[in-house]
DNA sequence: AGAAAAACATGATAAAAGTCATGTTTATCC
DNA sequence: GGATAAACATGACTTTTATCATGTTTTTCT
């Protein structure tokens, strides 16, 4: 009885377990099934591309599980990470709020459900529910700081600053995996990692490798653990 | 009859010339004069600052004439510049709707006079007026947008490259002064330029200098003008 | 106007980080 | 399950950019 073509559920919104983490958390149940009335759901696997820079947004993504990049490629051909969403995390809503085209890719790194809704269901609930757009503005606003901070850190941090901060980010924002584990529940590439931190892969391999033999990380495979926060802490905050 | 205390004009939003530039625009007249209620209009000399970062928003910021640096300053005692407003522009802001302190500072960089709106006239406003209210809202998304590009080309482009994309994003911004002038209309320093860049200012006087003898700029005093935009497109596009 | 301070300029040097080359391990795919 | 590709790792070398030192010019202030 076990069909393969797993890649369609359909979660209700009203049932959907990440909407306690998004931005849809307290909407009623009116609005909800609005938004679940033409919306899509689909399983993607790690490499796919939820969209990509300079098309046109047609609604939003919303991620159920599994992580998303969302990233600028330079014209050099290397990749800029912006951040990377997880579930409850929105993606797409700023360029169509904007009435632009995506100004980033989107790509999945963890196996991930998303849901899309159309545009025309998120405007009618933004039109009809003004704490809800309220709360979508101070969102926006947020990130807005959120942004001007990574940019100003980059402009004056030192690379082995950068990537300690951002191993202390991940913690942070991720969290472990389950119990008895202190690994950083994200699996990034040491390119991936790389390219949050904006910079080359061989020097994120160096610095780990170094933050490793002083004791400050543990690694295992592509997961990360804090072993001395302290110091890590210390690394991230001026130059050692 | 003289009064040497200038610093105090008041204009009314209503005949407010930079309007036509800014976010009010098309306010109606009655939205106009809540604005104007409470408000104080001064004139600043070059340095002074208008708030800092850390501290409590009171209410926004809208230049009447001037310029104004936003900018973060690092553990390190060297700040970065995030950008810099002109006639027309608000500040401040981004931080009422998000609820935060000041993620940033702002200092005068060429005299300006800078009306104060008082937060709870604002925040009538935005919610009086939904039309507003959205378009404020896009506009919070288009600066995020900007924000996320300068991220990027932060750490994909070299000094050199950003620097040569700096002059042409100020040529593009600011536009010429007055009549028969070809120079950009306004007045950095070296080290306020560099901190736009996100590098050192001896770098940035450097790299002025052979842009200069390479025929792509002009130079005079802390005026700069584009000779060769072309060149100084392909400067910026890939490194040379 | 003249002193003091700030901004500008340039050279010499050092440090940080990128690139290239090559080998090893780990994942992925018929 | 074994071939192929991708990711990881490390060394050698180069380039870029920051830093330090010092001198000159321009502003600013009284």
């Amino acid at each position: 009885m076990s069909l393969n073509k797993s890649s369609q559920l359909n979660v209700q919104c009203q049932f959907c377990k990440s909407r306690a983490d998004s931005h849809f958390a307290d909407l009623p149940d009116e609005d909800l099934s609005i938004l679940s009335a033409h919306k899509s759901c689909v399983t993607y696997k790690k490499g796919q591309n939820l969209f990509y820079e300079g098309t046109r947004p047609m609604g939003i993504f919303c991620i159920n599980y599994g992580k998303v990049k969302v990233y600028k490629m330079g014209s050099n051909g290397k990749e800029q990470i912006l951040f990377i969403a997880q579930p409850g995390d929105f993606l797409g809503y700023r360029s169509l709020l904007s009435e632009e085209f995506y100004g980033a890719s989107a790509a999945v790194i963890e196996q991930a459900a998303i849901c899309f809704i159309p545009k025309s269901d998120f405007l009618t609930i933004l039109n009809k529910n003004p704490a809800f757009f309220s709360k979508l503005m101070k969102a926006v606003c947020h990130e807005l700081g959120v942004m001007e901070d990574k940019l100003a850190q980059l402009a004056q941090k030192s690379v082995r600053e950068r990537l300690a901060a951002t191993i202390l980010m991940l913690k942070e924002t991720y969290g472990m995996e389950g119990e008895g584990s202190d690994l950083i529940d994200i699996a990034l590439s040491r390119e991936d990692l790389a390219n949050i931190v904006g910079t080359a892969t061989e020097t994120v391999i160096r610095l780990l490798s170094e933050f490793k033999s002083d004791g400050l990380i543990g690694l295992e495979g592509k997961k990360i653990k804090v072993i001395d926060s302290q110091k890590l802490v210390h690394e991230a905050d001026f130059y050692g």
